[in-house]
DNA sequence: TTTAGCACTCATTACCTTCAAGTGCTAAAC
DNA sequence: GTTTAGCACTTGAAGGTAATGAGTGCTAAA
């Protein structure tokens, strides 16, 4: 697909108005916004061959012209140029990072939120779990008569802990007998490997105190699950009622957004470090009208994340892009200083 | 306000087809609903009274009667039939509860989310922390070379726990020292006085460690605020776009709902068992088109929490409100058992 | 290749009419 | 006194028509 420069242009100003108003383009307005000298007939020609090329649509004979979604496409590949974070906008992001808790399991969430409050767009972070990721230690910590603490510490630095009832007087020989049974069985297993069928197997070879230690090996399996399974958070999902352009289809798309299942689904497979997928490139009905921003991060050398940007197609993609990009980079930093892998 | 059978039949009458059909009603359709038998020039009489009564309204001089606000009001505190829940619906919630991680911080949300799938409302679920619960214990789990997790538990059962990284080697003798020095100063407060002011003077009685234990204390701080704020959560915002009367005012309703501080305020100080307010009852320019149940439940003796509906005004009432008492008698049981207060 | 000119298209708006639902009132019936 | 039938009246919704104007596509000249 070869366009001439002036048509660049052209297809350059119209996506850029666009974007601003939410208008269809008409040639006049076009013609008194470019810098090049040329009389509005001249790119209503140029605009009918875009046109023809599949690059600009027209809601109606009568009206102006509307990038189409291949459009954009051609856009973002080619003609946008990208604006830099200014630094002040640098340390605001920064700030929102600063204040916010240093805890890991939040950070990401409150990412997502500052990310959507920033740009107006539902995001979504994540972060898978890769199965070299090892049970190091699982610890058991009495918390009254008859409550322990469970807590499953992985390789990665991942921690969780829940607290469970049980049905025996817990003392210290208990403890030390279930969390030697449990290590034995457990620490160096790959996080991904501890099935349900496997704990179950384990709850038969305790002997005689299988009864008294089932609920202990279920939470420790929902645990490591939860560890495996990674984290995922949507924010800012009323951030779409906001878009005119949008109001026919928000509603599905923030249904489909509310279940999990769904929405992981656009953040693809992480194989790439930033994508943008434009409408109906997201082979989704939902997101036919929707744009989402993806970007990868890693998180020290065992983990890797996506931060997901959904919006309308009309979406700043020079600005979006590379303040999520930024925001990649920030989380990145502080959960591989705060996940780093240890000895 | 008095008002004879014939007019509370009507009113019912008028309540019940609305709230099914979301169309204005007019008398020839009561007419035929009632079992009374009386034309629609005497409905039409009655209605006018109804009308001047302020218990009814009307969008237009030619259309039927939509009841008022007050008409609600009147209807739930006078009128409604509450429609027991059936054994299937009650074996349904429980499946829910059962099928369900039994772990008490997800109980709370997950039983949020059952609760705004079954009713098509928004769910809200809350817990507070009353004065009297103290600190119980805090524990200090030596993770990894440099990374240790801190844990404080208190005395109603709640747990929360934070992986630290901390600029010292983690020895046993180190942590031994620290949590003795936690124990010694926080344990037996109460949780709501460890403000972050005493946390500070404490960070300075550490002597030589204060720089080493900062980082510490400061995660003390921020474990005992999350247990003493509580949990509090919205699930099934998107439920409310499904409800055509609603969509004028439905965005502003969710970016109010979205916003902590403003949602918490809608659930009233908890003085009271059940609490129906109808629209502009709520004093909320968002609410003005939206009625909200609340349901107060208690955990054990020491923690109490609201359990609340956000729905249109036109509402199924006498089906809802036995159901959301249900999921909150629920609720009591299986945390009041969960985090029984213990010796 | 570019441009001016002009006929043409079509959404939008305003205005009008018709239609139907439902009321309010009056006078008769119970 | 209460209830009811009858009927004029009101009003939003639906449908049709005309005027408006923004913007195009095409043609022929520059």
């Amino acid at each position: 697909m070869e366009l001439d420069n002036r048509k660049q242009k052209i297809l350059k100003a119209i996506i850029e108005e666009y974007t601003r108003t939410g208008e269809p383009v008409g040639s006049k307005r076009i013609a008194s916004l470019l810098d090049i000298v040329a009389s509005p007939a001249t790119i209503r020609n140029d605009m009918a061959i875009l046109f023809d090329m599949g690059l600009l649509e027209q809601p109606h004979t009568s009206a102006g012209r509307v990038p189409s979604h291949m459009g954009y496409r051609y856009y973002i590949d080619h003609l946008m140029v990208p604006s830099p974070i200014s630094p002040k906008e640098m340390a605001a992001i920064e700030a929102m990072f600063n204040v916010r808790d240093p805890d890991p399991d939040r950070l990401l969430s409150d990412a997502a939120q500052a990310l959507a409050d920033y740009t107006h767009c539902v995001a979504i972070s994540s972060t898978t779990t890769p199965p070299e990721v090892l049970v190091r230690h699982i610890e058991l910590i009495p918390a009254a008569e008859r409550t322990v603490i469970i807590m499953v510490i992985a390789s990665n630095g991942a921690v969780k802990s829940r607290v469970c009832r049980v049905d025996f007087e817990v003392t210290k020989n208990i403890c030390e007998f279930f969390t030697n049974f449990a290590n034995a069985r457990l620490a160096g297993k790959s996080i991904n490997e501890i099935s349900s069928a496997y704990i179950n197997s384990l709850t038969f070879s305790v002997g005689d105190y299988t009864e008294v230690f089932t609920s202990l090996l279920t939470a420790i399996y929902s645990l490591c699950k939860e560890i495996n399974d990674g984290q995922f958070c949507t924010r800012g999902m009323t951030n779409l009622l906001a878009y005119d352009e949008m109001k026919d289809f928000s509603k599905d798309l923030l249904l489909m957004l509310g279940k999990k299942e769904r929405a992981i689904e656009l953040l693809g497979d992480g194989n790439f470090d930033v994508r943008v997928t434009v409408g109906k490139e997201n082979n989704s009905m939902e997101l036919a009208n929707a744009s989402v921003v993806a970007v990868r991060y890693n998180i020290g050398p065992s983990r890797c994340g996506t931060l997901a940007l959904v919006g309308p197609v009309r979406m700043e993609y020079p600005k979006l892009i590379p303040h999520i990009e930024y925001f990649a980079r920030m989380l990145s930093e502080l959960l591989s200083e705060a996940m780093r892998e240890q000895p």
